[in-house]
DNA sequence: ACTATCGTGGAAAGCGCATTCCCAAATCTG
DNA sequence: CAGATTTGGGAATGCGCTTTCCACGATAGT
C-alpha cells in the first residue's frame, strides 16, 4: 500500500541497502551522486519510513511514554507543555495516558508503553508508589530491558527524575504566613494515600507545630476542585463559629483545591481574603486570571516538565534533582486583625 | 533482551503459531489445555507482545495522531481529555504534538503521525488549511493509503470531523447581547490567517450590520492570552474617549483572549461590566474560576473531543457533525445605561 | 469400512527496514 | 608498477510477530 524503501531503491537504480543508507541517518555516507538520485526517487514517491519498521530494525522507538493523572488539569498539561519542549526537535514522539487517579489506568499505561518499547516512561501523576508492588515491579523489568524511567514528584529509588520537595516547601510556605500574620490555620489536605498531598500537608503541620501552632482543622477531600468544593462547604457549614470569631487561613494542597475551595467560600457568602484567607500549592497558570490573586508556592512546572524531557534525551545520566517551590503571598491571604 | 513470544512458546513447549493464536486474539482458538500452558509461561517470563513487531505483522499500530497547537491551552486540552475518553479502552493509544502555531510545526507532526503509521490523526488546531497547499497533499496521501483524518474545527472536503459553525455561533452571540441592551461593540479578532478567528469575528460583524449596528472597532492580536492584553491594551491607550461615553462591549474571538483582554482592562483601572462588558468564545473550564463570571459561548468541549475519539474507533464512516455553540450571558456583559 | 470433512498444531513466509559481511574497484605505498 | 589498503555498493540475514499453508489425526457421512 504504502511506498516502502524497496520502491524507493528500485525507482534509483539502487540497492535497498544504499538507499537506505542514503535517507537515514547511517554511519556509511553513499556518493554525493548517488545519494541526490535515492534522495529524488524518494521524494518523487512520497516516501515515509515505516517507524515501525525501523524500531525493529534498529532498536529504538524515539517514542516517550508520559502519564498524567488527567491532561485537563493546568497543572498537567503545563507540565506536558514543558516535556514537549524539552524533547524539542529531537524527533521524539510522546505517548500520552491519563489516568483518571486511578492506579489499574495507571498500571495499564506503563504496560501499554512497554508494549510500545518506549525508550523512556515519564511518570507525571503517581501516587503512593511505594506501596504499589505492582507498578514497582513492572518499572524494575522495563529498566532492565533498558527502559528509562523519569518521575516527577517523588522518584523511586531506582529511577532518575525530578522530586518535588513538597514538606519543605509546605514549611516555608507556612512560615512566610505566620510572619505575615496569621494564626489560625486549616488544612485542606486531599486523598489520604496520595503522597504528594499528605507530604504538603503534614509539611505544613510541622511548621505550625515548630512554631507552637496548630491547625484548628485538618479536612480531606478528593484531590481535585470538586473534591475540594465539597469539603470545603462542608467545613463552613459545619464551623460558622470558628468562622465569624477569626480570620482563618486555609491551607490548599493544590491550586486547583483552592480554587474549589474560593468557590465554596464565595457561595457562602464570605470574602477572601477579609473573612478567610486561601492558600494554594503549584502557582498554575490559572491563577493569573484568579480575582483576588491566589497566594500560592510557585512551583516551575513547565520547566519541570523541560528537565524531565531533556532528561530522557540525555539517556544515561539518570540523574536526580530536587525542586522547592517558592511561597507568594497574594491577595488571598492579606492579613486582617479582627476586631474583639 | 526483553522476552519474546519465542521464548515464550518454548516455554510453554509449543509452536511459536500456537503462542501467538493463544495470546493475541486470534481467530484460532487452541484447546483449553494448550491455552492456560501458554499463558502460564507468558506470565512467568513476564511477557509484553512486541507492539512494533505486531504493527508490522498486522497493518495497524493502534495509534492515533493528535495534534494541537498548544497543549497548555485549556481549550486544547479539554479536548485531548474528550479524546482519550472517547478512546475509552480500546486500547489506542494518542500521540500527542503541539505545533505552536507553527504551520511547519503542524506539517512535521503529520509527517511524523504518518511516519508512526497511525491508524488515524485527530486534527485539532488548524489554521486556514484551504491555503496550505503542502499540508492538504500529505492529508490526501495519508488518506489514500489508508489513514483516516478527523478534523476539529473546519472539516476538509476529503475529511471527517466536527465542524464548529463558529459564523453562526457568533452571530447567535451578538444577537443575545444585542438583545441584551447592548449597541457600541469591539471586536478583538486573532490573526488574520487563522480561520476561527476570522470566522467567529466575521459572523458577529454579520449580526451587528444586518441589524443596523457597526463595530466601533476591530483590533487585531496574536490568537491567545498575551496578544489580546497588548492589543487591549493599545485600543484602551488610544480610546479614552469612547470608552467614557458609553458601555462598551468588547468581543473576543475566545476565552483566552477574553482573559487577556479583562487583564489589560483591569490594569487600566476599568471596571467590567460597569464601563466596558467583555465577551469570549468556548467557554473554557477556566472561566469557572473567573470573577466576574464572562459571558461567552459554550462549546462542548470535552464531548467533542470525546467525539473524535469514538469516530476514530467506528472506523469507516467518516461522518462530519456540526456543532454550533450557545451564547452564554453572565456577570461580564451585564448592560448599564450611561446617564447623559 | 472407506472416503470426505473438520479441527488443530506446526513450519515457513513475509511485514519494512538496518546492518553485517562480502567483493570489486579505487587509492595509496615504496 | 605490484602489492597493500581503503572505499563504497550489494546480497543476505534478522528484528518479533502474524498468518497463510500443510500435515495429521479425529469425526462424520453413506
Amino acid at each position: 500500500m504504502a511506498i516502502r524503501l524497496t520502491d524507493v531503491a528500485n525507482e534509483a537504480g539502487v540497492s535497498l541497502a544504499t538507499a537506505s543508507r542514503v535517507l537515514n541517518g547511517s554511519a556509511r555516507k553513499p556518493a554525493p551522486e548517488i545519494s541526490d538520485k535515492v534522495r529524488a526517487a524518494a521524494e518523487k514517491l512520497g516516501y515515509f519510513p515505516n517507524a515501525q519498521a525501523q524500531a525493529l530494525a534498529r532498536a529504538s522507538t524515539k517514542l516517550v511514554g508520559l502519564v498524567v493523572r488527567d491532561i485537563a488539569d493546568p497543572y498537567f498539561s503545563t507540565i506536558a507543555r514543558g516535556v514537549q519542549r524539552g524533547l524539542g526537535d529531537s524527533g521524539t514522539q510522546v505517548l500520552l495516558a491519563s489516568t483518571d487517579s486511578d492506579p489499574t489506568r495507571e498500571i495499564e499505561a506503563v504496560r501499554a508503553f512497554m508494549s510500545q518499547r518506549t525508550d523512556a516512561i515519564i511518570l507525571s501523576g503517581s501516587r503512593g508508589m511505594s506501596e504499589d508492588e505492582q507498578l514497582l515491579r513492572l518499572i524494575e523489568s522495563y529498566q532492565e530491558n533498558g527502559g528509562q524511567v523519569v518521575v516527577i514528584g517523588q522518584p523511586l529509588a531506582t529511577t532518575g527524575g525530578i522530586q518535588i520537595d513538597n514538606a519543605k516547601t509546605s514549611e516555608n510556605l507556612a512560615g512566610e504566613l505566620i510572619r505575615a500574620g496569621h494564626r489560625s490555620f486549616v488544612v485542606l489536605s486531599g486523598d489520604r494515600n496520595l503522597l504528594t498531598s499528605a507530604d504538603r500537608a503534614n509539611g505544613f503541620l510541622t511548621k505550625l507545630k515548630r512554631t507552637g501552632l496548630s491547625a484548628v482543622d485538618v479536612i480531606h477531600g478528593a484531590f481535585s476542585r470538586e473534591g475540594a468544593y465539597m469539603a470545603m462547604s462542608d467545613f463552613l457549614a459545619s464551623h460558622a463559629a470558628e468562622i465569624s470569631n477569626q480570620q482563618l487561613c486555609v491551607f490548599c494542597v493544590s491550586d486547583v483545591m483552592a480554587l474549589g475551595a474560593l468557590r465554596a467560600i464565595r457561595e457562602r457568602g464570605l470574602r477572601v481574603p477579609e473573612d478567610i484567607a486561601v492558600v494554594g500549592f503549584d502557582d498554575i497558570p490559572t491563577l493569573e486570571d484568579v480575582i483576588p490573586s491566589i497566594s500560592t508556592a510557585h512551583l516551575p512546572l513547565e520547566e519541570i516538565g523541560r528537565w524531565a524531557g531533556e532528561m530522557v534525551l540525555s539517556h544515561g545520566d539518570a540523574r536526580k534533582m530536587v525542586v522547592t517551590g517558592t511561597p507568594v503571598l497574594r491577595e488571598s491571604t492579606e492579613f486582617f486583625t479582627r476586631l474583639p
